[in-house]
Parts: structure tokens; sequence; C-alpha cells
DNA sequence: CTACTTGCAAAAAATTTGCTGCTAT
DNA sequence: ATAGCAGCAAATTTTTTGCAAGTAG
């Protein structure tokens, strides 16, 4: 839940970022962990998760805690929306630009000291619009 | 994950429904179901996922699927937004404007067909604000 | 050195599901 | 009547944790 004093730079945490970086997806601590089995066969889904929180915890990455079941992880710290997709679950970064007053605003209106905010945005993606047509998925 | 076809109006999910309208919290399904024995002592914690699960797929109450492991449930359907503190996990209703056109600002950027968006503020509470000064809690 | 971290396995927490009998419509 | 639902319990899924051994700084 917060950030550790003397945070250690380990092998697993370094391969962890690393790929969680070059990724661009926001994969679950599972889909993490599967993949970095290729670089660190005997990684554990135990240290996967500490690490996605305490880097986490360090602004490294970020906690995508929105719509969905699974904690998904992002690679990319900088300030950010999402998108998902209804049918398929997609998760896709949006760059877009809310009132910058708005946390004053929220402020304000509930004496809250607000320090941050998250938005995601649901609909249909591009892909799932144009393939074939069901007003459900199975 | 839908609604179904023919939905029936049972005592359990009329209970769920009013209580839940009532509470002006955003409750857990486990809180719920605390809850609700009161009422209906033989219900089981299955039939409280599964008819906060149909109900908020009908639109009669809101699903919270943000920050925090659990999923939260909100009475109150009409569209708002939530402040949650980071010390004690308040979690209360905000009603601010955002741009009208966001959705189709996103639509533009995005090629998605944007349906709905969440928002969420992150924050510290009044009343941990006032309480005893602690850079961290237990 | 030694505090932090790992892997492993077991536990806990949260949610879903199969089934059988009940009930709203 | 009968499709949909409830209750119950077992199963899944997701996340956390205790512990002994390993390691970065």
């Amino acid at each position: 839940m917060e950030a550790p004093v003397n945070l250690r730079m380990t092998k697993q945490r370094q391969v962890i970022l690393d790929e969680l970086r070059k990724m661009h997806s926001h994969p679950t601590a599972d889909e993490m962990y599967r993949l970095l089995r290729r670089r660190l066969p005997k990684i554990s889904l135990g240290t996967v998760y500490r690490n996605l929180e305490v880097l986490s915890d360090c602004g490294l990455i970020q906690k995508i805690e929105v719509a969905g079941t699974q904690k998904r992880f992002d690679g990319n710290a900088s300030h950010h929306y999402h998108v998902r997709c209804n049918r398929c679950s997609r998760l896709e970064d949006v760059y877009v630009d809310v009132d910058a007053e708005m946390n004053r605003k929220v402020s304000r209106l509930t004496e809250y000291d607000i320090a941050q905010h998250r938005m995601e945005f649901v609909g249909i993606c591009p892909t799932c619009k144009a393939g074939a047509r069901r007003d459900d998925f199975d």
C-alpha cells in the first residue's frame, strides 16, 4: 500500500519493469507472470504481485483498478486515461484534456484534498464494430 | 453479463433494490449480504451477487468497479462520479460537470463508439484531514 | 553484514456455479 | 404450467502471506 523505505533493484523487479514498459497493453498480474517466465523461468506469481504493487506505489508504473475483476498494470506512468471495449474488454490509452480546474472544483465541493483523478471511457472498439454483428458475446 | 429476457421481481430482488436505494453508501456484495439478513435471514450470498449483477445490467443500480479489490454498488442510478479517500477508503458521490463533448472527443480520437465514462477522484476526506496526523495507516 | 527479496506452498478473499426444489407470472 | 429464481455448498478465480534460503548494497 505504500512505498518501502529501501527499494532494491533486483533482477526480477528490473525485468518486470522492463517488460511492462515495452508492452503497451495493460496486462493482469497473471498475464505478466506467464510472459515473464520466458525470461525468468523460476519467477513466482507472488513475486509478480508483490513487485507490481511496489512499483506502482513508487509511481514507476500505474495500477489500473477500473472495471473488471482483475487489476491491470500500465508501464506508462504518465498522466492519461483509458478506454475499454464493452465487447472484447480491450483496454487502451486515451490522451484527452480535462478541465484543469476539475480537481480544485471537486475539492471545493467535497472538502476532500484531491490528489488525482481517474477516468475510463466505455464503448465499442473499431474491431468489434466492424466484426460480425452480435448483440452478445459468449 | 447482460439483462435477462424476463426479469421477475422476487422478494429478494425487491428488498435488495429497496435497501440499496435508501442506503447512500456504496456497499460491497458482502456488506449488502450482512445487512439484508436482518430482513431476509435466509438469503444467500450467491443470491446477493446474482441480483446485484442483474440489477446493474438493467440499469436500476450502478456497479462501481473502481479502485479496490471488491466491487461496490450504488443505488443511485443517475449520472454522477465518485471521490475516494486514500486513508479510510470512504467512497462518496460527486456531482460535477464535465465537458459534454468529452465522449464525442474521445470517439473521434480512438474510433470507439463511446457510450459512457466513469470518473473517480482520489484524495483525503475531511475527517481524515482533521483526525490525528499520520503519514500512514496500519 | 543485514535488511530486503525471492520461491514455494498454503491460506485467504472474492466471486461464480451446479443442482434441486420453490415461486412469480 | 413453467421459465426463472432461491438457497446451499462446492468450486473457481484472484490475491495475499508465512517462512526459510538467497542477494543487493
